[in-house]
DNA sequence: AATCCGGGGCG
DNA sequence: CGCCCAGGATT
């Protein structure tokens, strides 16, 4: 069943001299990452763990910081199992994607009980594990010839192929063909950094490329033309009300639930519906809780890549004991609403 | 295959 | 301000 499968982009002939371009530059320039210490295809798994799922959608520059915070924090897999998920959260607190922290504890948990994976199908079989995660640990910590495809691989193998559009099986295979067998974890890790140091997406740097001499792009003189952008999803604009009852440090919060900021607390608040008017919305939240709304505390707006959400903090006094804020884990969003606090509040008239 | 999920950094 | 980032789960 090869019926459909295209010709192969890159000749046999030069699938060699590619690999050990890519892999002398690697071994110059590559950089120096905390999780890859020790010896290549050996790492230390749980650090590549930690490492992988941490930076699931999250700039490496950004990612270091909270890598450092969370291992400091849980230095081991039993440390992680052993935790309670709050804990869990509050370190990977302003990070986002929390379901990868609740995926990565449930999935300590399987560890601590189970012992490490030691090949791609049990890292796969893990909570928050897909086939990016299970192919990177695969091969960095245990030296599986697995095939890393993540942005990075997409965008090196788009422009290496002049593919606008690559489908991701499409990716996947030609990632597969080109893995170099004999060093599987440094082929990885060296595709990636190209991608992130060399091949970017706005401004690459093809004079310094190890592989321009593969590109197709490069020869047409069109190397940011792949792969074309994204057709996105226009950002849905969202109102809510929130109250703050209580002080920056101390406050009423109320577990989120759901995929929306799932897990964390937050102030109490309610969406605006359509065609409902603010005052209708804080009505219903005061009667939810019990309270009393006394005056209009300040608006925010929080952008949160698919929506744009525009707050409004309302001072309020209600039956709900408060809590540390510092204790809790709270989104960007909650965090910007507290920071409100000490501002005037426009009062509502005595009736 | 398409959608949804945060937040930051950079041009 | 728009785009992108070491993707995965869900449908």
């Amino acid at each position: 069943m090869l019926a459909t499968v295209p010709a192969d982009p890159v000749s046999t002939d030069k699938v060699a001299p590619l690999r050990a371009a890519l892999l002398a530059w690697f071994d110059a320039c590559g950089r120096d990452l905390p999780w890859r210490a020790g010896e290549e295809g050996r790492r230390d798994p749980y650090r590549v763990w930690v490492a992988e799922v941490l930076l699931q959608q999250t700039q490496v520059s950004r990612g270091l910081g909270y890598y450092q915070r969370f291992l400091d924090a849980f230095p081991t897999v039993q440390v992680l199992a052993e935790a309670p998920l709050d804990a869990v959260l509050k370190a990977w607190e302003g990070c986002g994607y929390y379901a990868r922290a609740r995926h990565l504890h449930r999935a300590a948990g399987i560890v601590a009980a189970q012992g490490f994976p030691t090949s791609y199908p049990g890292w796969r079989a893990l909570p928050g594990v897909g086939p990016y995660t299970a192919a990177a640990i695969s091969s960095l910590a245990f030296g599986e010839g697995r095939a890393v495809n993540d942005g990075n691989v997409r965008r090196v193998f788009a422009r290496l192929f002049a593919q606008p559009r690559p489908a991701d099986a499409w990716v996947q295979a030609q990632a597969d063909t080109l893995l170099d067998p004999a060093r599987p974890g440094a082929w990885n890790e060296a595709l990636m950094d190209l991608g992130a140091t060399v091949c970017t997406p706005k401004a690459p740097r093809c004079a310094v490329c190890p592989v321009s001499a593969f590109c197709a792009a490069f020869a047409r003189g069109q190397s940011t033309a792949y792969p074309a952008p994204k057709v996105r999803a226009p950002v849905q604009e969202v109102r809510a009300v929130a109250v703050l009852m209580g002080d920056q440090h101390r406050a009423v919060l109320e577990p989120r639930t759901g995929t929306l900021l799932g897990g964390l607390m937050g102030l109490p608040t309610e969406v605006v519906g359509a065609g409902e008017t603010q005052q209708q919305a804080l009505a219903r939240l005061c009667a939810r809780l019990g309270a009393t709304a006394q005056g209009l505390l300040g608006e925010l707006t929080h952008g949160m890549t698919h929506r744009r959400i525009t707050l409004e903090v309302y001072v309020a006094h209600g039956p709900q004991a408060p809590q540390e804020v510092a204790q809790a884990a709270l989104s960007r969003l909650d965090q910007k609403a507290l920071a409100l606090y000490g501002r005037q509040p426009s009062l509502f008239p005595v009736p």
